[in-house]
DNA sequence: TCTGGGGTCCTAGGACCC
DNA sequence: TCTGGGGTCCTAGGACCC
């Protein structure tokens, strides 16, 4: 079974505010680089989809209201979701917020037929939740997605068209329909391989099950073509995996106005540096490979990354890292996105060095890690989990950062070759 | 019309080890 | 002295998903 909530950050912004009801209303980046990332029906309507530049949604529909999106909010309801599914079965994979997969072969067993699961889930996420969704029953992954997408409401020329918000796909007509829909419907077809695909001919699945494996590799890799080769058969051997191991974390932002100074990257390469040293304790987790990711304006986009040989998750350590890799990029164009991801994860508990980092004053080096006194780390992390909990509180911007303020416009005397991360632990 | 932010997986080359 | 084949780890880039 697949079930995917429809419109859920829109609709979650209706649940909350009801005067938005019947209006064109998203969820998204309303400034100049903003996109669409959810879109009400309201709005569908009017050709408004996600994904879509907001500039373009706004001539599209000029009474569009687009909203920022609050997370913590869309986390609650996708918790509750999850909830309701898990009263089910455990056997369930969330993909997104919005989406799970779920393995019904063990409520056969109990006597709970498919349809009928579906049904009373939709029943209670309406009930309960307030909110709508589509339901997919089939054989495989690669149907149930399908199936569910087919069962929602959709737009047909400006007009709202309500789906059934269950659909069975048996295994008699799997392949009459599949052999039917074009390749971009397929699971990892994207814009860019849907254009090779067109190139090679191959425009419906049915022209996709006609090519050869090993012709297909020599234009997507081997891994992609025989995925695709055996989802063009109707066959998806992917299973409902449902404690999956995070594998990498990150936050990046696009700028309104591009950063010009390399002061600007390096402030942003803080303010970065904490968020994901604080996801990264939330999870209970160090990172070994740090990696820095820069888009200019002309889109062009490049990393950086390097391995520790222990792991880290405390602020002035990204932050030291970040600035380094970041100074070995020559910037000097306009920077309009900087990330900063984590991988390579060990559970905090196994790490087996806690260092912190100093950065060298004024050398563009790469940074050198130094060991604190096991007093100096323990003080620090009593510190660092204060911060932590007063965040939790009263909300992320409730303390910063010293060195960060003259960032914000607010002057901080700043002593030549000294630095915030002196040589007695961070600076607050 | 011009492209976000959270992630996942794959590819390819180079360094290194046995 | 110059060399093969299997494997791991790391880096950089690209495509996809929601």
């Amino acid at each position: 079974m697949h079930i995917d909530l429809d419109a859920f950050f829109a609709s979650v912004e209706i649940l909350d505010d009801p005067s938005l009801r019947g209006k064109p209303v998203c969820v998204g980046g309303a400034a100049q680089r903003g996109v669409i990332a959810s879109a009400s029906y309201e709005a569908r309507r009017h050709g408004v989809r996600s994904a879509m530049p907001s500039v373009v949604a706004r001539r599209l529909c000029p009474d569009l209201i687009i909203l920022p999106g609050r997370f913590e909010r869309y986390e609650e309801y996708s918790q509750r979701f999850h909830q309701v599914v898990n009263d089910l079965t455990p056997d369930y994979e969330p993909l997104g917020l919005d989406e799970v997969f779920i393995d019904l072969r063990s409520l056969r067993r109990l006597g709970i037929r498919p349809v009928g699961a579906a049904r009373s889930l939709r029943e209670r996420i309406r009930d309960e939740l307030h909110l709508e969704c589509g339901v997919g029953l089939a054989r495989n992954k690669l149907f149930a997605k399908l199936a569910s997408k087919e069962s929602k409401p959709r737009v047909v020329e400006g007009k709202l068209l309500g789906g059934d918000g269950v659909l069975w796909v048996s295994p008699q007509i799997e392949r009459a329909w599949l052999s039917e829909l074009p390749v971009r419907a397929l699971w990892g077809v994207g814009p860019q391989i849907a254009a090779k695909l067109h190139q090679l001919g191959i425009r419906w699945v049915r022209d996709l099950a006609r090519v050869q494996e090993a012709t297909l590799a020599r234009h997507l890799g081997s891994a992609l073509a025989s995925t695709l080769v055996a989802f063009a058969q109707g066959e998806d051997e992917r299973v409902v995996t449902s404690q999956r191991e995070l594998k990498s974390l990150g936050h990046d932002e696009t700028f309104a106005e591009s950063l010009t100074t390399i002061d600007q990257v390096e402030a942003m390469c803080r303010h970065h540096a904490g968020v994901v040293a604080r996801a990264l304790r939330a999870h209970g987790l160090v990172a070994r490979t740090l990696s820095v990711v820069v888009k200019f304006d002309d889109l062009e986009t490049l990393s950086r990354a390097q391995t520790l040989s222990f792991g880290v998750d405390d602020e002035a350590a990204l932050s030291a890292v970040a600035q380094a890799l970041v100074r070995s990029v020559d910037l000097g164009r306009p920077v309009r996105l900087l990330g900063l991801y984590a991988t390579s994860f060990l559970e905090r508990t196994r790490n087996q060095v806690q260092l912190s980092f100093d950065v060298e004053s004024g050398g563009d080096q790469r940074q050198r890690a130094l060991e604190l006194s096991r007093e100096r780390q323990v003080s620090a992390a009593a510190l660092r989990d204060a911060l932590d909990d007063i965040r939790h509180r009263y909300g992320s911007s409730a303390v910063g950062v010293a060195a960060d303020l003259d960032s914000q416009g607010l002057h901080v005397e700043r002593q030549r070759g000294s630095h915030a991360f002196g040589p007695d632990g961070p600076a607050r």
